[in-house]
RNA sequence: CGCGGGGUAGAGCAGUUGGUAGCUCGUCGGGCUCAUAACCCGGAGGUCGCUGGUUCAAAUCCGGUCCCCGCAACCA
């Protein structure tokens, strides 16, 4: 082992189990688990940890939808969950549940500890609230009353509420953020949460009355504890804080959270807040990682355009998806997944470049000298001083790149040493070498020279897919030995080994032919139950007053960009409504149309200019571009819709 | 003057202590046959959105301007 380097502790944000996770949580998962290993490799005790956040409305609704009780709920999902982890071979230390009675009791001690602070009061909470997205919004943030997230309903909810002192940090926060450019990377998102925090900070509501799935407030029985209290502080309570502190001593303060972006204001805002409130270190570092997208915008269960890690995973393997995720992307911008994209990483970094160069070398050691890794004989020329000096100095590019989290960057040096080997071979001709005798110390040489590469290049992966390096090292002849970090830094380890070649390590993938396959297996899961708006019942739906209308005409609202105006012609009325679909439709294409109107709709003023109705369209997407399509039919203007 | 991100070769992207513009894929030509028809070499292709300025020198710093993408405003 190599000397230690002392503690490393890393977290990966808890996850919500309301459903299964996507390849965008295993991306995250991913690269936490990459840090923890070469971390670990290379001498830190390290510590990672991550879990699930399993509190709050939209469980104990689910749950409720499901029949069953929201503890039930959360088990089964938390299963797939820790499954999808073993699958995956993530080597976190500890895995934190919220509903863990360790998580809760905890809690409730860090509560007291805060509001014997002083830094916890009672108020009143008055605001629109979204359930599914479990979000108070102030009244500007609301779209038509409608939560900006989900664009369904909020209501109007008044509840008395435990509230954190948040504003009374906003000074020690903000000297946080300038003085320690470390604390929040990358640059962008540190000066987003500047000016957030200087626009001023509200205290913060922590409590809930509404719900009961949740921690319930020591010192009140009518209120569970929201999610931010009971949420971040897993992060301490995993490692015993405060009631059993021997891990919290040795790790605290954590090294990185990983986070996504979309949750970097909690991270970098209310939790240090609520550090600073505890006066316990803050962490050492909270940085942002982007988002994978899909050709045409954000991946959401809603449009159905998830990417299952499980499919992927079980027909190009883990180390390949794992391999295609850290490569692909640079850490904390955004980048668009396809799955063209990662076959072409798939097939020519990995099956290409240094599959078939482990395939090359151990034949040629089979053939050319038995299957015994020759020694070095003779002098050194420049293209064996060159292979050397690349695959010696790799590692510490590696190490320097994985300090910035610069995955991609790493193994981006670790495929220079790759293509050098090629390279060398080239160079070389080992063939050749082996038909005169002469050149058997040559050849000897040059073949000590791959596979001492090849082990380096062993070394060098495995914090990434450790499977693929044990697998070339024992195809190596290198099955005896541990993999040791510093032996990425040095070139003559090998003596005599005996090779033996195995199936190729990453088969080459038939592009055309897998994309087709991905495709077909998408229809396969077509029986998947859709993500619904709350259930209603006939009465409900019977208050809705449904015509068919003719669009007489219709201009562009003057005063807004993404207004159309239309006439529309329900039998013997005619009547003026507004809609936002300006950006897809000319305003001259839609006269004639015949649309279902609600016609029954309290009217409303939209930029100075009466909406009375609403137009019925169905969102579509053409050539991965968003449009909105009229809702048509051929009966006669006035017609009702039932 | 709403906030933020971005405009670099056909595509996707690197490129801030300013100093001859790089990578992957594609394309064209060549080499090799150990290997998973993989590997290696070479060529073509960019006025680094536009425009002023600072400088011996700007993709890189400063000003202005155009365009694209998120979010918000106006999508009943």
């Amino acid at each position: 082992m190599a000397e230690n380097k002392g503690k490393y502790y890393i977290t990966t944000p808890i996850y919500y189990p309301s459903s299964n996770l996507h390849i965008g949580h295993t991306y995250c998962t991913v690269m936490a688990d990459a840090m923890a290993r070469f971390k670990r490799l290379s001498g830190y005790e390290v510590r990672f940890l991550t879990g699930t956040d399993e509190h709050g409305q939209k469980i104990q609704d689910l749950a409720k939808e499901k029949g069953v009780t929201p503890q039930a709920y959360v088990d089964n999902v938390v299963d797939g969950i820790k499954e999808l982890w073993e699958t995956m071979e993530i080597s976190y230390d500890d895995f934190i549940r919220t509903t863990e009675p360790r998580h809760v009791v905890r809690v409730q001690k860090i509560f007291m500890q805060l509001y014997e602070k002083g830094d916890i009061y009672k108020g009143n909470y008055e605001g629109m609230y979204c359930t599914p997205c479990e979000s108070f919004w102030t009244e500007s943030q609301l779209i038509d009353g409608k939560c900006p997230d989900c664009g369904r309903p909020a209501i109007k909810t008044e509840e008395e509420a435990y509230f954190f002192k948040l504003s009374k940090y906003q000074d020690r926060l903000l000297e946080l953020f300038k003085t320690n450019p470390e604390f929040l990377q990358p640059e962008s998102r540190r000066n987003e949460m500047i000016a957030f925090v200087e626009q001023g900070l509200e205290d913060l509501c922590i409590s809930r009355s509404t719900f009961d799935w949740g921690i319930p407030v020591p010192i009140d029985e009518e209120h569970v504890i929201y999610v931010w209290l009971d949420a971040l502080t897993n992060y301490i309570t995993a490692l015993g804080y405060p009631d059993d502190p021997k891990l919290y001593e040795e790790y605290w303060p954590v090294n990185v959270h990983l986070v996504g972006k979309e949750i970097v204001r909690f991270h970098t805002v209310i939790w240090p807040a609520m550090l600073m409130s505890m006066e316990i270190p803050l962490p050492k570092q909270v940085l942002g990682h982007g988002w994978l997208l899909l050709e045409g915008g954000k991946m959401s269960k809603s449009k159905g355009n998830v990417v299952d890690p499980v499919k992927l995973i079980d027909r190009y393997g883990i180390d390949a998806l794992k391999y295609f995720l850290l490569r692909e992307y640079t850490f904390g911008q955004d980048g668009v997944f396809t799955n063209e994209v990662m076959l072409k990483r798939m097939n020519y970094d990995l099956a290409n470049d240094l599959g078939n160069l482990v395939s090359r070398t151990v034949s040629m050691i089979e053939k050319y000298n038995s299957g015994y890794v020759p020694e070095i004989t003779g002098h050194l020329d420049d293209t064996d001083k060159d292979l050397q000096a690349i695959a010696i100095g790799a590692g510490s590019k590696v190490e320097t790149h994985m300090d910035s989290f610069e995955f991609n960057l790493a193994l981006e040096e670790i495929w220079a040493v790759v293509r050098r080997a090629n390279k060398y071979i080239d160079e070389n001709t080992p063939w050749i070498l082996a038909r005169e005798e002469a050149d058997k110390p040559r050849l000897d040489t040059v073949l000590h020279h791959l596979a001492e590469a090849l082990r380096i290049i062993s070394v060098l992966i495995y914090p990434f897919m450790h499977t693929t390096s044990n697998e070339i090292r024992k195809q190596l002849g290198l099955w005896y030995a541990e993999v040791a970090w510093e032996d990425a830094f040095k070139f003559e380890l090998m003596e005599g080994e005996q090779v033996k070649k195995g199936d190729p390590i990453f088969p080459r993938l038939d592009i055309p032919k897998e994309l087709e396959e991905l495709e077909a297996l998408k229809g396969e899961d077509s029986n998947i139950p859709l993500e619904l708006k709350e259930e209603i019942v006939y009465d409900d739906f019977d208050k809705l007053d449904l015509r068919v209308g003719t669009i007489l005409s219709c201009q562009k609202h003057p005063k807004a960009d993404k207004l159309l105006v239309f006439q529309v012609k329900m039998g013997t009325e005619t009547r003026q409504i507004l809609s936002g679909v300006a950006e897809y439709y000319k305003p001259e294409e839609t006269v004639g149309k015949k649309v279902v109107v609600v016609a029954n709709l309290k009217p409303r003023m939209l930029r100075g200019m009466e909406s009375k109705g609403m137009i019925l369209f169905a969102d579509n997407k053409i050539d991965g571009k968003e449009t909105f399509e009229f809702i048509s039919t051929v009966a006669d203007d006035g017609n009702p819709v039932t």
